[in-house]
DNA sequence: GTGAAAGCGCTAACAT
DNA sequence: ATGTTAGCGCTTTCAC
């Protein structure tokens, strides 16, 4: 009997309900509904600020919501509605300046527009590149953001990912054109003839360059602008003043080294990217030839030491943040496309040149 | 008449159900039910390897999986199982080394156990960190790590997280240990002393300290290390000698230029943080006083540029990567912690000691 | 070893 | 302006 009489109350007293909901599980739309007599239905649109719902019923529901604590449950509601508000961004390292603050960008933007970011790292590798985005598809983003790893040479997955249309996919920093992909990059090309040019304006004569790895379309570029760049100012291209470097310090003073050994020695270098520049100088330093008198050094990224060494180096910074909210933006513009136009757009960030003193010789 | 026919067509033709279910919409459980003409609690089951369904079953729906492409749809699976296997985490910021380089930890081992992570940045206010939360929260994510803003005093928030229960959290790095909230830390404390002593053996007499926000304990613990190495040491404490930075080169540079306004110069600082000691370094080289012949430096972090400035920083390693791993792991313990118990724990690391240039005098 | 049925919390088409 | 109803895709208790 008595038990009895505890279990009636247990489904009618309002008060039990509210305790319930106060002290134990997340409030929800209906106990919002039952608390007001209407339905969840209402509640919910009062709560998305639908036209149509009168503004005092707006109040009370606002009202009731917060006196029970009511946060809407993103996962019943990405269920419903098909849109998670969540994206995903695959970097090829967090461990690295450069993308550390591009994620920067794309985190500060995605939040003021109610996203949020997924991150998973493919650790250079194409295979584990998929193996984000089918964990992204898993989860069910809204879209996803990619910097393409080292290894990606064959693009046919993100090519089926765009026929199938399953997810919007921008490309920023590592990209490719042939892709189908759109994508945010820096103008590599204009950086690197800038680079080289202001080497031959400081007068060094033999200009030689350590690239990445050239199957990844930035240092291709690099390698392209820097050698366009020789060619407008007559300066003769020479095979040997070219190495391929792995984007390391070690690669620097490896080409260094080779540089130095032979007849015809260059007298300054233009790297492809910092981590090299910086293996090239400690190579020279090694040798006791001055930078910049005897030989000019030029790198590219505006990595953080870049600045702190000595001498500086001269640099090209590649807009991290900037580059993060314009890859942001351009996948809002696509996943919020509605009217199915595929839209394939190419944002060229412009590079912006750091002249420090490692390339500049005072004549 | 032609027209209905389609239509039933439509409902029944298993080729036109499949060809949808290929080139349109991801497969479903009830996709591959329809298939086996099984249930999809069958299904889920043999996907979910549960001990009770066969082997020839498991065998068929796997085949009939793949070759529909099945991805769990993690989003109901999420909502039906109050799991989410993501976590989240918030830095500061993503633009430092250090944070990147946690987060570059965290994510490896949270994807190797099959976690997702969702990241979110403070920008150093607890309002932000708050908001973060609370997003997280509505996410359903299963767990949160979390390293404080340099400004959040007061661990409330925090208390009140723990104490409803309502999700398990870890403080990683930036901690406090009265806020009942599990912790991954270094040793702070015995890193300064350490960096501290070196400074005395190498014969430094004076030594001053620039710290980091005392509010926030790393930095604080750090101050404590340095002052309590002077004493065991029997040196004297001199108020002159700390200087309250705020973790920057700027900082820095203010700091050593009021140290070198005393009449009583100090000739070495251990910096409670390698930006500070950079900015240190400037000013003495600027003034052309030789580190470390007239002037030691010490710095905290290992920071990129720490090996590569001239001459090079002594500093104090945090292992970040292991900070990372420990932090995902402590959290997953306390996850998978269903009996109840609440467990607080603090896994404190040790600093790993770097001597480089910097701080070492040749006597 | 498998099926039936309920339901996680929310949203949206349709009705009134 | 609000209610009714259905269901997103999955897991899980209870049957058998």
């Amino acid at each position: 009997m008595f038990a009895y009489t505890a279990k009636v109350e247990k489904h009618q007293g309002c008060n039990y309900r509210q305790t319930i909901a106060l002290m134990d599980k997340p409030a929800t739309l209906s106990n919002i509904a039952d608390k007001l007599k209407i339905t969840t239905a209402t509640v919910s649109r009062a709560l998305s600020d639908h036209p149509k719902i009168s503004a005092s019923t707006k109040q009370s529901v606002l009202k009731v919501a917060s006196q029970l604590n009511y946060k809407r449950n993103l996962v019943a509601s990405s269920l419903r509605s098909g849109k998670t508000f969540t994206i995903g961004v695959i970097i090829p390292s967090a461990d690295t300046n450069f993308f550390g603050s591009v994620v920067h960008g794309i985190e500060k933007c995605a939040n003021e527009k109610g996203y949020n970011v997924l991150l998973y790292q493919s650790n250079e590798t194409h295979d584990h590149e998929i193996k984000g985005i089918e964990t992204f598809l898993a989860a069910q983003v809204d879209g996803i953001l990619v910097s393409v790893a080292k290894d990606t040479i064959d693009y046919n997955y993100y090519k089926a990912l765009i026929k199938k249309k399953k997810v919007p996919v921008v490309f920023f920093d590592r990209a490719s054109d042939n892709a189908g992909v759109s994508s945010v990059v820096i103008d590599d090309y204009k950086g690197a003839c800038i680079a080289t040019e202001h080497l031959i304006k400081n007068g060094y004569k033999h200009i030689a360059h350590v690239s990445g790895p050239l199957q990844v379309k930035v240092f291709f570029d690099r390698k392209r602008g820097y050698e366009d760049a020789l060619k407008q100012h007559n300066h003769l291209l020479n095979k040997d003043f070219i190495y391929e470097g792995n984007v390391s310090i070690e690669s620097g003073k490896k080409a260094m080294q080779q540089f130095l050994s032979l007849k015809q020695k260059p007298d300054a270098v233009f790297a492809a990217e910092d981590f090299t520049a910086l293996g090239i100088m400690k190579e020279l330093k090694l040798r006791n030839i001055k930078i910049p008198e005897e030989f000019g050094v030029f790198g590219f990224a505006n990595e953080l030491f870049s600045e702190h060494i000595t001498p500086a180096l001269s640099t090209i910074d590649q807009q991290t943040i900037t580059m993060g909210k314009e890859s942001f933006e351009l996948l809002l513009q696509i996943m919020e496309n509605k009217n199915g136009t595929s839209i394939e757009k190419k944002i060229v960030l412009n590079p912006v040149p750091i002249f420090r003193q490692s390339s500049q010789r005072k004549q």
